[in-house]
DNA sequence: TTGTTACCGAACCATATGGTTGACTATATA
DNA sequence: TATATAGTCAACCATATGGTTCGGTAACAA
């Protein structure tokens, strides 16, 4: 998938993770979700463009605001992606226990 | 965590998640990983190590050949943060249901 | 011994990324 | 009307990233 590149490089960054954090409360105008970050508001702005592109968000303008909430669509490619993996590190500790267990530990 | 910046960074690179989509098929030689790509070792080598400083594989030397295989504990970071949003996105879709529902749809 | 194989490391290059400032537009308020 | 507010856009900067080439080293094979 295409778009997995931007969903991962969009989670990478600590700024960004964090105004998903804060979408989680709800949805949040810009100049809201930059108050808590020692930038300025025009590189939240980028960030929230980055998510946006990457379906973590969707924006809607009201008025002079713009409001963001979260967006389930990019979350799920990064979802769907990791589950094959769920499967493979769940087995991988299940063995271990299992191991464990049979050494008598 | 410090470590989701890797892990996610890491997960953003297509030639990246190939490597660990072999590795799903078992361990294998550096060389190995590198034969289906258009570049040169040394570039799949760099993509290795961000791999691996990511916790996403682990390598082991063996002989003059370096093995590398499957690391749980990096995935399990990524999927660890995701499962807060993934019961977001699952309620927002059962929201979304349950209104066409409502509307008799 | 002489290659050859498998890999590393350093230097280099082009482009992407995360941040800034400053000028601008559009909307609300006095 | 004038002014403040919310946000965009363009230019710029430093550093990170993804790739290359070249030279070196350790391990195996002839």
């Amino acid at each position: 998938m295409e778009n997995l590149n931007k969903v991962f490089a969009a989670l990478s960054d600590e700024t960004r993770r964090a105004i998903l954090g804060q979408l989680m409360q709800g949805e949040a105008r810009l100049s809201d979700l930059a108050a808590p970050f020692n930038m300025t508001q025009t590189a939240v702005s980028k960030h929230v463009r980055v998510l946006s592109d990457a379906g973590l968000l969707v924006m809607e303008k009201r008025g002079r605001t713009r409001h963001c909430r979260l967006n389930a669509t990019g979350m799920k490619d990064a979802s769907d992606w990791l589950a094959d993996y769920q499967t493979f590190w769940t087995r991988q500790f299940d063995n271990l226990a299992q191991h464990l267990i049979e050494e008598g530990h």
